[in-house]
RNA sequence: GGCGCGAUAGCAAAAUGGUUAUGCUGCGGAUUGCAAAUCCGCCGAUGCCGGUUCGAUUCCGGCUCGCGCCUCCA
């Protein structure tokens, strides 16, 4: 096995060598939590999802954090409009962001970091920071010293005056230096503080992942991942931070961070980045009203993690359709859970190579092919049971075949009852075994328009909702 | 202005210095009462201009176009 990894600090791909190879660390910046996620965000937690498995086929044990943030000005503005304590805002949110990507198959993490939860953590590492010198305490701020660090802007490859020519830093009367960047600022009574030695205040947005990595996951971890918009300044920030308070060690050894997600603009028809700001976003609750989630995380995994994806209509159906291809070769093939069945091959070495998703579904799809093509029942059995084990490495083809077809995904229908379907399929048996195919045409006709295919097989009749 | 990424057939999307990606769509065939599903076959591609090479979609340079980061953002 030889896993690599485009590592963003190098910006190449890299062999993995796991700092410690008896238990992997893994972080992952998860959402901050005001509002629904939107598909954007759910493709961090997949894409990442996917690589904990795949961690966890190859070592024995991976420990994976993803945290929440609950302190945050999106979130006290939130609870501030509705009159009710940030808790109630980020709790609901939390909970919402679990419940959406738990139906996208996403893993829970082993440990779930809330910023609330590390706040004399954090404080503890911004004092470390200032006594080593790389942080300075003005005005009830504590800033980090971007000077002081010499290879600040390594990973976002910018030198601090390419940073500065852009000209859109805050400048503010208490930074030494326009690129200094906030650790610690004040708060005024109606946003929520905590007691600090600098006064009554709250966190700045990167010194909790710092501080909660240091506590959960120890100085160096193996993977720290996010989206492509993290590299700057968050996670530029968090070295600057981590490595000064751990006297130069090293912090993160491998950064991963995914593309984004577009979607069309319906005046300009070019695509443009899904976010918050912007307003183009669609949420994964909307989505999961029509689609599965697995054919959600289908989607998100059909192009490389690294690259663009353009969110749209046609993308969905083409999920839709090759997830039937994949059950189809499933459908009737008895699955031996006993057996003791292989990983293909071909698949895991896509995924080992840095996480080739596309390559990888593409090996499921000669599985299929496999599967469809053999007379042999024992073969069938065979190759199923490695085609289904294959894709739970991508946290696919989860459901029963028959329950795919049938329920959908469990989307929930509204149409004909199961019995009355089958009850018709039967009347259309007799009239077919009386040459009445007129009736058995339109006993088919009939069921169609209401969204029921049916399909001959030597075995009989068989049924799905479309 | 600074920095980075991308451009593959009708669509999506991999890979590769010379040999089938894969799925969907289209066309033909097998199968079917007819369909559907499945199988077989076919059509079809590497943005533009140079360079390196026996040979480039693949490596190098330039150009064009698209996207993003530099500010909260997955």
């Amino acid at each position: 096995m030889t896993l690599s990894v485009y590592n963003t600090l190098t910006q190449q791909k890299e062999i993995f060598e796991p700092h410690n190879p008896e238990n992997i660390k893994m972080y992952v910046c998860g959402p901050t939590v005001y509002n629904y996620i939107h598909i954007g965000n759910a493709r961090p937690a997949v894409v990442f999802d996917t690589l904990f498995r795949v961690l966890k086929h190859h070592f024995p044990k991976v420990t994976y954090a993803r945290n929440i943030t609950d302190v945050d000005d999106k979130i006290n503005k939130a609870a501030h409009e509705q009159g009710v304590d940030i808790r109630v805002i980020s709790d609901k949110f939390a909970q919402a962001y679990r419940d959406d990507i738990n139906q996208l198959n996403v893993l829970a993490p082993d440990i779930e970091p809330r910023a609330t939860e590390n706040i004399d953590q954090m404080i503890n590492m911004i004092e470390r920071l200032i006594e080593k010198g790389f942080a300075y305490a003005a005005e009830g701020h504590v800033l980090f010293n971007v000077k002081s660090y010499e290879k600040y802007g390594e990973l976002s490859k910018r030198s601090l005056d390419d940073m500065l020519a852009g000209a859109r830093v805050e400048v503010a009367p208490y930074k030494q230096y326009a690129g200094d960047f906030v650790l610690w600022k004040p708060s005024t009574d109606d946003v929520p503080g905590w007691e600090s030695p600098w006064g009554t205040g709250r966190p700045g947005w990167h010194i909790e992942c710092s501080a909660m990595i240091e506590r959960h996951l120890g100085t160096t971890i193996d993977i720290h991942g996010g989206g492509q918009d993290l590299t700057f300044p968050h996670h530029e920030n968090e070295i600057a931070q981590s490595t000064c308070a751990h006297d130069g060690e090293t912090y993160v050894k491998y950064w991963m961070h995914n593309g984004y997600i577009t979607i069309q603009n319906k005046e300009s028809s070019s695509q443009e980045k899904m976010s918050k700001s912007l307003g183009n976003f669609i949420t994964v609750r909307e989505l999961l009203e029509n689609i599965p989630g697995e054919v959600i995380r289908f989607a998100l995994l059909s192009a490389h993690y690294r690259s663009q994806l353009n969110w749209s209509l046609d993308l969905i159906e083409q999920a839709y359709t090759a997830l039937d291809r994949l059950y189809t070769a499933l459908r009737d093939v008895p699955i031996n859970t006993e057996s003791d069945d292989k990983v293909s091959d071909s698949f895991i070495a896509a995924l080992d190579d840095d996480l080739n998703t596309p390559k990888a579904i593409a090996e499921l799809h000669n599985l299929a092919k496999q599967i469809n093509k053999t007379t042999s029942g024992a073969e069938k059995q065979t190759l199923a049971a490695q085609l289904l084990k294959s894709a739970s490495l991508l946290g696919l083809l989860t459901h029963e075949p028959e329950s795919w077809f049938k329920s959908r995904g469990n989307q929930t229908s509204d149409g004909l009852s199961d019995e009355a379907i089958e009850a018709l399929i039967q009347e259309r048996v007799d009239a077919k075994k009386n040459k009445d195919f007129a009736r058995s045409d339109q006993i088919r006709d009939e069921l169609k328009a209401q969204g029921i295919e049916l399909e001959d097989t030597r075995e009989g009749t068989r049924w799905q909702r479309a």
